[in-house]
DNA sequence: TCTCTAATACGAGAGTTTATCGCATTTTAC
DNA sequence: GTAAAATGCGATAAACTCTCGTATTAGAGA
């Protein structure tokens, strides 16, 4: 990081992009600049990703490129939000079938699959995640993305027993998507079929009733 | 990173220090760097760790500094490795009282414990990982780790059920593992009080009989 | 169509940080 | 005491990220 002296476009929101140029053109760049991203994290893994190699690719000189992003790591922000919103839509979408207390063990097993089929879509989610691991501010953006999956369980659970004290509730809610997260990168790193098998050992250990929480 | 030409002293592990220097004097150095490099840590956290901050509060030259570290991951390196094996010293000991299959669980819970403690004990640790997972020579030390306490998991529990088939046991060994590591550092963000009862938690979720692996 | 203004684009180079190299100094061996 | 090996040093090369003044382009209004 070098000197910073003023924000020439707008208001960004921290780690994240600058706020959204008006224009077509601009508008186009700016996909091009987090497709060019992509690639070359993909291809060199997140560690060498340079800004200039984003230079080189996509055409858009340094200047630009800041004029889009605050930093390198509002480039590396955005792409992990857009996928953790993606992830968060896998789980809104396998919690919204949870309609009694015996729906959550095959809601949690769902998701674990949802998550493990995402990763293995994108291999680059690894790499945007290791990224995202070595910057403080980014670690906020994971943080917080935990924080609302932790929340959507908390809420789909209280649905079916609302009984539950809701600090028990959090502390299970928040330590289930930390185990889950935890067993998916743990299972992308395994061969495909070695990962199956990791799952469904893993699916075993999933509280499959709300006994533990009354 | 810059250019590289020759190795000065000896063969380096890879992410490691060089070959422990002779002389007395060059040993203690070795460990002042060490100490200096973790109340860094400790003090500005990994990201704004600087090899001049060493220099300057360690008195050692930057010549010196790489004569005994190929560079700065190596320090890192070199920290991390050592907490590790402390880590391992703990599983070890909490794995030798296993000498029935129902010893198990109360195992895995004190290790559990003993990992949540020891990151208490030294909240560097938290940093270090932290640096550690940035780079990816030094990610590899952190699964071979892994691989490790997987395998001191394996050999305790071949020991009190030999009939388990080895793949299973790998498997179910290193999601154990993973799972471990990965609820203790989520409780360390905890305050202490809702961190013992997020692992008291997980304790109930970790296998209390074999029978998952025949 | 022309013109004016704001938005967008540009890239040399400033500022940081890591890492090296050749020479100076200290230790060890004999 | 002296030669050789080990260790110490710091200016500076190299590799980056990010900025700033200027050039170009888009779009609205005449």
């Amino acid at each position: 990081m070098a000197r910073r002296k003023a924000a020439p476009v707008a208001a960004p929101l921290p780690g994240l992009a600058r706020l959204a140029p008006t224009q077509q053109r601009s508008r186009e760049r700016f996909e091009r600049i987090l497709a060019c991203a992509t690639e070359i994290m993909a291809e060199k893994g997140s560690e060498a990703f340079r800004m200039s190699d984003i230079v080189e690719r996509s055409g858009v000189a340094f200047g630009s490129l800041y004029q889009y992003f605050p930093d390198k790591a509002a480039i590396i922000g955005t792409l992990a939000e857009r996928h953790n919103a993606v992830g968060r839509d896998c789980v809104r979408r396998d919690l919204a079938a949870v309609t009694a207390p015996r729906d959550l063990h095959p809601a949690l097993c769902r998701i674990v699959d949802s998550y493990y089929e995402m990763f293995m879509r994108e291999p680059v989610m690894r790499d945007i995640w290791q990224a995202t691991q070595a910057d403080r501010g980014l670690q906020k953006l994971d943080a917080d993305d935990m924080a609302v999956l932790s929340g959507l369980l908390s809420d789909a659970i209280r649905r079916v027993a609302p009984s539950v004290p809701s600090a028990t509730l959090a502390s299970f809610s928040a330590l289930t998507m930390t185990l889950i997260a935890a067993a998916v990168r743990h299972a992308i790193t395994l061969p495909p079929k070695k990962a199956r098998q990791v799952l469904a050992q893993f699916k075993t250990m999933l509280p499959d009733d709300l006994a533990g929480l009354a």
